[in-house]
Order: C-alpha cells, then structure tokens, then sequence
DNA sequence: CATAATAGCTAATAGCATTAGTTTTGTCAA
DNA sequence: TTGACAAAACTAATGCTATTAGCTATTATG
C-alpha cells in the first residue's frame, strides 16, 4: 500500500500482451493484468478504457508491429527474396506473440479509421514486396490477398496447434513460400483459362 | 411452466450453432442460450457438460460438417476439378457457417481422440483429393499442409472482414485456386533449388 | 506552502457459470 | 389404474467477472 504503482497505459499494454501471448487471448482479464501490478482491477480503469478499451489498443499494436516487422524484413530486397524474407518474419513475428497475432487479426472492428490505416499499412508493405512480380492492374491487389491468405492460415494453424502430422514444419514452410512464388509468377503471364472469372 | 422444454443435448448443439453463426462464438453463452428456450440456465446442465461441454460438442460437429462437406464435393471428380470443386465447398462452409467454422478450427485441444480422428479425416480427404497430382513421399503431406493453409486464411478474412479493399472476393479466390493448382502441379517435378529445406 | 489534479482505493451492482438440493413430470411395471 | 422411479427443470446459493460511483491520499504545480 501507500507508494503509487505507477502504471501506464503503456506498462498496462505490455503486460497485457506478454499475458496472451503466454496463456491465450481468452484469459485476458483485467483482474488477472491488476494482480500482476499488485493493484485493485478499478485501478486501471485510470489508463485505459475497460476491457474493451485495452482490447482495441492491442489490436492496433499488434497490427502496427506486424507490419513494421515485415517492412523491416524486406528492405534492401525484392522479387522472391525479399517475398522470402517477409513470409519468415510474419512467420516469425506470429511465433513470437501468438496471443497477440491470434488476437489481432480476429478483430472484426470495421469503422475505426486508425485500425483501417494499419490494414492498410499493411496491405501497402505486401504490395510493395511484390512489385519485382510486375503484376498487372488489379492481379496485384488479387496477389496481396493470395499471399496473406496462405501466411495467415499457415500461421494459425501451426500456432493453434492444428498440424497433426509428425512432418517438419520448417519444410512445409520453406515449400509453400516455393510453391507462392510459383503463382506469383504465374500471373504475370497474360491470361490462363478460366482465371478472369 | 408447468409443460417440459424437451430439450435434447442436439437441440441445444443446434441452437447453440445458429447463435454463434449469428452473433460470434464470443457471444455463446448459457444464459442466451437457456432464454431461446424458455428455460433456466442450470437445466441445460442435464444434457450437456457445461459451457465447455457444449463448447467441444460444438468444434466436433464443425469439424465433421466441414470434412462432410468437402467430401461431397470431390466425389466423381479429380484433378484440378476435384481441387476447384472442394475449394468452393470449404469456402461455401464457412460462409454458411461463420461462427462454427472460427470455433472449431480455433480450438487448441490436443488429447481427444475424438477431435483427432474428426481432423486425421479433414486431412484425408484433402489427401484424396490431391491423389490426381501423384504428388511423390511427404509432398503430399506437405501439399495439404499448404492447400489448407489457403484455404484457412482467406476463408478466416474474409468471414473476419480482414479484406478492406474494394475487390471482387470472388475474382481474388478463384486466381488463388489457379494458383494453387499451379503449386501442386509444381511439386510433381523432381526437385527445385531450395524446395527440400 | 497551498491547491489542484489524479492514482489508486473501497463499496456496490449486475451478469455470468456452476453446484446442491428440491419439485415436478413422464413412464413403466404391478 | 396406480404406485414407484428416473429424469427434467426448478430455486437458491456461491464465486467469479466487469463496471461505476465516490473517497482518500499522493504528487505535482502555482
């Protein structure tokens, strides 16, 4: 009692955010992050604004450190190294923070113009990835959302836990990254029966 | 009062899928659940175990809908046709049913056997629907690795809202199934620099 | 040093899941 | 037809959660 603990809005993220990247969004709970502080659970209503509140916060961190990492990981790169390079560092960053991953990319929110903005940060590094490919008019927005639907997926299943098989994760991996580049340069060609529509 | 409910543990699985496809698994709780039919919450405590009870009856029947359906799609098909026709079924799943399909393959549960067998099937059936490709050893493995990984991604952004553009979803996913067929029909060949690590 | 802002507190409310124990209802055998 | 039993649904109670209101004490600022 008595001393302040000095919390923050920043201090009260951080713990949330290595809380559900060990024990899962879904024990997220503002009682739990008060205990870690030592400190009631009102208290924090001081930095952030409830459950909801914090929610949206992580969100917008993790969709900001998301895509800081894979434009980090591309610079200084192109055509399929740097797609090469950005596919291990969304691999990696999901591995490092699978709650906060996890939790990000389920939101649903749709009206809040800065989490629109770090979509389309991220959209934007993707897009600039590919540009080696010299994909034509709208094939390389289609690109974009082949390349994050194959990460996306791969990602959760592998932290969900969803691969059962006993065969090498790193191959399977390193093979779709092959596999993407493949199709990748597949649609720079100029049609393939059936692709238009 | 007075009349019985006649509440089964399957009317309640039923109610519980149609509230969760409407309103997110987040919003699956008893007491809404216990309202819809008129009913206390502890009375649903006779015919299943619980929220989490109900919760694992639910990612089983997800998971055998799911390879249900994509069973049916492939059969008297093969080849790219066989790949096309269960992509449409897995997507059409999804869409048909949100929430169940974000439940069920969000579930981390490792030691049910139930769930494992309901999964080892999802794979097989992936599997024989590549059979056409003669994909050699573990490629095949690894290919239904990467056939559900886009599956899995799109189908989760686009039911999540994760594609802000204003882009035909149709169009992106139908050049994603091109470009897939053009992985696989890839890994039939003997070996690419980097593909085996 | 006095005052204002604010961090953290306690108390209270409401909603949730869950358990224990009770009443009611439907069924089945005598 | 009736009596007994099993099961369905109930009430009551407990403990967890988030949240709000209002208080106290600490810190910074004039």
């Amino acid at each position: 009692m008595s001393v302040r603990a000095g919390l923050t809005t920043e201090s009260i993220v951080q713990a949330a955010i290595a809380l559900i990247d060990e024990q899962g969004p879904e024990s997220l709970s503002l009682a739990s992050l008060a205990s870690t502080f030592g400190v009631r659970s009102p208290s924090l209503y001081n930095h952030i604004n409830g459950l909801d509140g914090l929610r949206h916060r992580l969100v917008l961190a993790g969709l900001r450190a998301l895509s800081e990492a894979i434009r980090a990981s591309a610079v200084g790169r192109s055509g399929f190294e740097a797609l090469h390079a950005m596919c291990h560092a969304y691999r990696a960053f999901a591995r490092q923070h699978p709650g906060l991953y996890t939790m990000t990319l389920r939101s649903q929110e749709q009206g809040d113009p800065e989490l629109q903005q770090a979509g389309r940060a991220t959209v934007d590094v993707v897009l600039a990835t590919l540009q080696a490919y010299n994909l034509p008019g709208d094939a390389a927005l289609h690109a974009v959302r082949y390349v994050r639907s194959v990460l996306h997926g791969f990602v959760l299943l592998e932290v969900g836990g969803g691969f059962g098989l006993p065969l090498e994760l790193d191959t399977s991996f390193e093979r779709m990254i092959t596999a993407l580049d493949y199709g990748l340069r597949m649609s720079q060609q100029p049609a393939h029966e059936g692709a238009t529509q």
